[in-house]
Parts: structure tokens; sequence; C-alpha cells
DNA sequence: AACATCGTTCAATACGTACTGAACGATATG
DNA sequence: CATATCGTTCAGTACGTATTGAACGATGTT
């Protein structure tokens, strides 16, 4: 019996396949990983393909994606083949991986563009006219990132998040 | 002069624009509020669509878009009547607002789906063969989601984000 | 009152990208 | 060795949705 013969499981599925998407991930991300959770023994990838009636391209690349997230894990079966996935439980630290995946690039280069932007306003000769006021609102943003990556790094935090 | 002349500025909003497109919210938004966060003076619909390029029934769109997250602010101009804004830059309580925007009805609908889900499995005369592991499985999406809800309330996190 | 100047709306469109599926290499099986 | 069974890849496509721009009402102007 497959899970998402459950009607119950089924919106689950639903749900965090909406959810995913929203959040820009993707909808069968979402799709799989529920589907996963709520399985007692590992799939394998054509149990995703025909629970879920998506490709099988998809649930390779989607699957390897929520391994590299930690969301997923890989299970060996002795005598079979074909690969087996289960999910993980640990909901906070995937969710900073995914964050981390998605905002990283941004916020270093964030941080690039302050830096040169820093540089460029304080070599002008003349100053710009508005240079007070770029420099002000540089600063708030240098703040702000500071602030983001703070709280990234609180152990509070990551104890909440545990 | 317009803020998106200066090359330096123009980059940033191109960042921002990047940004916001990948956080699934429209790349014209983060492009507004770059510009207006630049600009010294406010800026009317007619400056936005001249100096980035765009449409006006975009501007409109995005810029109540963003009034509503609290990003950016109407000012009136005596004598002018057309509509000016600027940006503010309490970065924390904007993407406090924009997250519980993007996320409220989410995290309500998995609260309804969870409380379904808990009736249902108690209300079984004869438990279904994966009773216990279903009942542990949504325990642990219950504790998840109120370790995000905690940590979204948490006095510390929001000073952190002030 | 006629005209000009705003901002808003929404059907049409353009655009990015998530997803598909046929082709492929790799590995097991007989 | 031939065949079957895997997982992976990637060009093509389908799909959702962000963006457009013409039409409109509202408001100010002469």
């Amino acid at each position: 019996m497959s899970p998402s013969d459950d009607p119950l499981i089924r919106r689950f599925v639903e749900e965090a396949g909406n959810t995913t998407q929203t959040l820009g991930v993707g909808r069968v991300a979402g799709q799989v990983f529920a589907y996963l959770y709520f399985s007692p023994e590992p799939r394998s990838l054509d149990d995703l393909k025909e629970g879920l009636g998506i490709s099988k391209g998809s649930a390779s690349m989607v699957v390897r994606q929520l391994e590299q997230w930690g969301a997923v894990q890989r299970v060996w079966i002795k005598g079979d083949r074909k690969d087996y996935y289960t999910a993980n439980d640990y909901f906070g630290r995937m969710l900073r991986n995914v964050i981390m995946d998605v905002m990283g690039k941004r916020l270093s280069s964030l941080s690039e563009l302050l830096d040169a932007t820093d540089a460029q306003l304080n070599a002008q000769a003349k100053p710009v006219p508005n240079h007070a006021f770029l420099q002000s609102r540089v600063k708030r943003l240098r703040e702000f990132q500071g602030k983001v990556q703070s709280l990234w790094g609180n152990p509070l935090v990551k104890v909440l998040m545990k």
C-alpha cells in the first residue's frame, strides 16, 4: 500500500507541495518529502514516480536536491539494486540548509557590493552632491546585514530550532 | 538627476531585483525599493516608470505592495497632484511583514491539517496498520510548528531584528 | 464645461523555470 | 555475451505568474 492512497496523507502531500512552490523551491520537492515522511518503509524512485504521478527524471533530480539539504536519506536494502530513500525529521537543520543554499550567495554578494560602494564613496576627490545621504544609507544596510548574521549564528536560535 | 544614473546605484537596483525575484516576490519589487532607498527626494510613479524602464501599471501595483509591507511610505508634496514615495529603513520590521504575509496562511493551514489528522487518527475504531508511526510523525510536525512560532515571538529575536 | 493629468485595473502577453521523457551509461543477471 | 534493470542527463515543453499597456474613473485645471 502506497502512502498516497490514504486521502489524509494525500492532503499532506498537496499542502507540502504548495508550500515549497510558494517558497520557490518547486512543487515536487515538497510532495516527495511529504510522501517519504509518511512512508513507514523506504521508497524507490519508481515508487515516487507512480505514487505521485511524476516523471522518473523529476524524482531523480528532486531526491538528490533533498538529500543535499539533509531532508532525505538514502538507504540500502540488501539484495536490491534500487536506491531507496527515507525522510529525516530534523526540520530545523533542514530549514537552515535550505535558507543557506538559497540566500548564501545573495548575502555575500551584498557584502561585496557594500564594500565596493564604500571604497568608491571615499575615493572621490570632490564628494558627490548627496555624499552624506548615500553614506548613511550604506551604513544602515551594513547594520542590517550584521544583525541578520548575528541572528543566524545566535546560540539561542540554534537551540530553538534544534 | 535620477538615482539610477549612478552606475553604483544601478548595481544596487539590479542586485535587489535579483534577490526579490529568487525570493518569489517579483523582480521589480526589489528594483523599486532600491531605487527609492537611494533617492534623497521622494519619487513619483512616473519617476519609477522612466527611471527603471517599467510600465506604469507595474509601478502602481508594486508600490502598493511595498507600502503594505511597510517598506515604502507615501508622502504628499504640496501643490502637486502626484503621489510620491520614499523608502523606509526598518528592514527588520519589513522582513517580518513579508514573511508573515507569505507564510501566514501556510502555517495556519498546516495547523488545521494537523488537527484534522489527529482527530481522524483517534476516531478510528480499529487503528490503521501504521497508527503508531503516523502519530509519531504528526507529533514531530507539531513540535516543529511550535518551535517556529516560539522563535517568531521570541523577544530576543525581535530585539535583534529591530 | 471641456480638457488634462493623475492612479488603478485587468485581460493579454511575455518570460522564466519546473518538469518531462527519450536517450544514455553503468551495473547486474541469465 | 546478450539482455534487463537501474539512475542520470538535458534539450524540449508546458506551465504559472510577473509584467504590460490600453481603457477607465477620479480629480484637478483653464
